[in-house]
DNA sequence: CTGAAAGCGCTAACAG
DNA sequence: CTGTTAGCGCTTTCAG
């Protein structure tokens, strides 16, 4: 059986309220004492019990992270990022991947299951920002890329309309004209995509140039194959673009994949632009070029809306909205002369 | 405020037991008490205090899995299939970065900074398993990779000397004879890369080839930075290999970047052959040969160990040593017909 | 079928 | 500087 602080205390012959000052040095004991209670402590394996000390803080030191998949480069990186940056202020991080299905994002926001987290940081897919109502007035959230319309969340993202204009406008820089765009979720209430759509028609107006609707691709999901199946259903179209704007990496390795499969090569006769600067990207062949958003000040900035919730006395702090910054990171896909090895 | 469960049980008019019971659905109520009680749970929003209920249950629900960094491929995969199986279970995961560090790994094992978990998972790097002594009595431990000599907690891992054998084997069936090994790691106590280098080895001597020692490449981490830095060394070496087996997918991608930017074609002058199955390899440029290991199964089987030494009621399960099954994926880093796109 | 009450392990207010 | 004790919210034994 487990020792208890009230075992700690029958050995070294103190009281419970000495032992638990030892243990958080919460007052003053006299320097005996506390070596008799360090001893006693080390005899028996003693190890604080957080559920007891939970259910009196009423506080449990864990937030949790929703995200529709861990599985995914960007996702993880961020997790990762989180996670460090939650163990610097000691607080202990829970994971659930909601696959993009609204009843469990629902769910997590509702609590329902139980209070285990002091805050939430969820990265919205299937849910759209307005079914928050009910939910962040009882818990701490921050929202991943989707704002509040009723401003009862925090929200922390970049600039995803000038994230991609700028990305667009970088492509029309190197004379590209027939720029596609590779990434439209009609299919979820998450908003980021249309942003980003809505960036790269931006773009192209200003260049003077009409966006095809037949060149504005949706994918069933972010990940490589879906950006592989546009890659190739571009390819077999009856004009050929010279450029893509894949909203996401992976997407935009899918399609490089694709590409470089049907024999074209990238960038002389097809340049590709991405989203979230992951790992891989820095390492494909030839390495892409990318949106990078500084994904550890979105970790930081995320808990530090978390902590000023969860230790302010009140809860009627204004909604923060935080817009991260980002940069284009121009490397091989749009880049003839960047063929230098990663790093 | 919130509200308790001795709220909802004075405005339905019943006592705490009864509320208790609708909850947790553990003793018959009459339908018409359950509806009023359900009524006013919904009235006053109630969510049962998991922080309580742990400690009346004296566990949390919660286990641990303890990683060297999220953000690898492998790990993010693997801890996203953990996640999943985890919440079939009605588990919450908790994801620990021990970043290789011996004293982060230390502080899972000895339940430093309190018990909150009731199990854990744990990949050791830095840590020697026979560091396990102490720790693995008062928790159960499920070790990924490493074997604990003293038999005090589960294991689970891949045939990680015949698995390397079977990737080597391969690449001398593809007409390879000089062949390197990338992934060494001398540094850490964790015995799976020696494993890989001894089926390596292994594979080499029975084709009658005396494994060269300076093509036992040793890395500092994992990563594609890695793979690239040992590739180009052995590309600058006096002998230059016509096959790579690297001990992992990242370092062999790695590896391929640089052997692309040196001008070096893959599969033709250099075959490679990674380990993990991520998902990068099955869309790089080429697609990359690999080992696959079962990765579900590892997460299934982690559960299910700590399911049975959780829930039994004595402690004096031998400790299991399950072997994982895997099988090698051949794509383009091996096989130049394999150049079909993924998927 | 339901109520009363003890107690999980810890912290902190109150007393000495 | 240290002991005593109430109570965090829940489950469950014991009565009724």
């Amino acid at each position: 059986m487990r020792s208890s602080l009230k075992d700690v205390a029958a050995r070294a012959g103190v009281s419970a309220r000495t032992v638990s000052n030892v243990v958080n040095g919460s007052a003053r004991v006299s320097a005996e004492t506390r070596q008799r209670v360090q001893e006693a402590i080390d005899e028996l394996g003693y190890r604080p019990n957080l559920a007891a000390r939970s259910l009196r803080a009423g506080r449990t030191g864990i937030v949790g992270l929703a995200i529709p998949e861990l599985h995914s480069p960007y996702f993880a990186e961020l997790a990762g990022l989180l996670v460090d940056e939650a163990r610097r202020r000691s607080w202990t991080v829970i994971i659930d991947q909601t696959q993009g299905d609204a009843e469990a994002e629902r769910r997590l926001l509702t609590g329902d299951g139980g209070r285990v987290m002091d805050g939430l940081i969820i990265s919205p897919w299937a849910l759209g920002a307005r079914d928050l109502t009910d939910t962040a007035r009882s818990l701490p959230v921050v929202l991943l890329g989707e704002r509040s319309p009723q401003g009862l969340a925090d929200r922390v993202a970049v600039d995803n309309v000038a994230a991609a204009d700028e990305a667009t406008t970088h492509l029309l820089a190197q004379g590209r004209r027939r720029i596609a765009a590779i990434g439209l979720q009609p299919h979820l209430a998450n908003g980021t995509a249309e942003q980003r759509a809505e960036g790269w028609r931006r773009a192209l107006r200003r260049a003077g140039i009409t966006p095809r609707p037949e060149w504005e691709l949706a994918v069933a999901s972010l990940h490589r194959t879906d950006g592989a199946r546009a890659m190739a259903h571009l390819l077999d179209g009856d004009t050929v673009p010279d450029a893509v704007f894949a909203f996401s990496d992976e997407l935009a390795l899918g399609a490089l994949h694709t590409a470089h499969a049907r024999g074209v090569s990238v960038p002389q006769d097809l340049a590709i632009v991405g989203f979230d600067d992951i790992e891989d990207g820095r390492f494909s062949n030839p390495s892409l070029t990318t949106v990078s958003p500084d994904k550890r000040q979105i970790a930081q900035r995320a808990l530090q809306c978390l902590a000023d919730r969860i230790y302010s006395p009140r809860n009627d702090l204004p909604a923060s909205d935080l817009t991260i910054p980002h940069r284009l990171v121009v490397r091989g896909t749009t880049d003839p002369a960047a063929t230098a090895p990663a790093h």
